[in-house]
DNA sequence: GTACGTTGCCAACAAGCGTTGACCAACGAT
DNA sequence: ATCGTTGGTCAACGCTTGTTGGCAACGTAC
């Protein structure tokens, strides 16, 4: 209904258009706001003003506001291939990983944020526990079937550190450096992932 | 300024007033909404509507929006005195005391949303870690100055899960019954708790 | 050069928000 | 019986929100 391409020739799945730049502003700036203030206080008004756009250029390019976020928040943890890492360090390695991907996209903040207020956001976060979390984590278990039961784990204990981190601030999380949380996270992560099931 | 009584008797610090059923189910109406919907979608107007009143009601007995979310959301975590429990199962008994507390009050979770997302929200988290839990913890900690990050670790675990099954709702998290989650969260926390710093 | 799709701005809409002040009814002390 | 205080309703305010439709400029293909 909003869509702008008019027949989409299949030959070629996205051809370069005169808006992309304008289409990228959007998105960065949507970021920008969804990270920072989360769903409802991140104004399309806001989001335009930020890209040096019009409000209704918004709408015409992702519909309504929900499409925009969800262009806006899709996320890709970079997961590495756990298979060739020492099966000993994979909680220090799983930990470290976050703790960097997490500092290089705000994206991943406003994620949280918004995945815990509104139900569009909460399906993307579930959607990446199930699509990325998951499968890494099923090629480390020792059975198979345990191993959401253990995604759902280690992603708790990750998330729940970044909350303290990043999303509230709460100060004695803010002030340990990588090493520190590393040491202390990372035994916790390694027994949620290759301990017996108690 | 918004004050209602007239001049506050000082030997009787709070004397029964006629309108205490009123704000009482202004609180209730109030608690429900911001608990199931965040701070910006709970409109006074929706929780006047609940509370069978008037919106005007609710700035006149609680001055503004944020008066109001500062009055619903005072959380008491009913700490249990850990002193008292043997010293090789506080992991066990702090991870129980959180699921029954959690199960009983909707507020936690009302207040992980919107202390998520609006700066008061997140304060009073801040304020709920420091004067609820870290007291618990520090006297049960072998070094005192470590407190705060104890405390700050066995949180991000136990909000970390809490998210995931009362929040978000992810499935795995959700199917976990009482005592599963005790097994594998209890040694996590009895760590943080009491492990040599690493 | 003319027709047409694209890009963009502008002005407006209806709805909903928090908040305010005027006004009335019931009560309690005098 | 009277008068100030309290509990409550009503109607409106100013503002912001997401969203829409019209219209002008630009570029390109024929």
């Amino acid at each position: 209904m909003a869509d702008n391409e008019p027949s989409a020739p299949p030959e070629s799945p996205a051809r370069p258009r005169r808006s992309d730049a304008t289409r990228a502003a959007i998105l960065t700036a949507a970021r920008d706001r969804f990270a920072a203030e989360g769903y409802e206080r991140a104004t399309i008004r806001a989001i335009a003003r930020d890209a040096a756009i019009d409000p209704s250029m918004v709408m015409r390019y992702y519909g309504n506001k929900e499409g925009l976020f969800l262009a806006a928040t899709e996320i890709d943890l970079r997961m590495p291939d756990l298979s060739a890492v020492d099966p000993a360090r994979l909680g220090e390695r799983l930990v470290r990983h976050f703790l960097d991907v997490w500092e290089s996209d705000e994206r991943l903040t406003g994620m949280v944020r918004v995945g815990v207020t509104v139900d569009a956001g909460a399906e993307r976060l579930r959607s990446i526990f199930r699509d990325q979390l998951g499968p890494v984590i099923a090629a480390v278990c020792p059975v198979p079937d345990e191993a959401p039961v253990r995604a759902v784990l280690v992603g708790s204990q990750i998330v729940g550190m970044a909350l303290a981190r990043y999303v509230v601030r709460v100060p004695p999380a803010v002030g340990l450096d990588h090493d520190e949380v590393v040491a202390w996270l990372a035994p916790t992560v390694q027994r949620y992932l290759t301990a017996e099931r108690p």
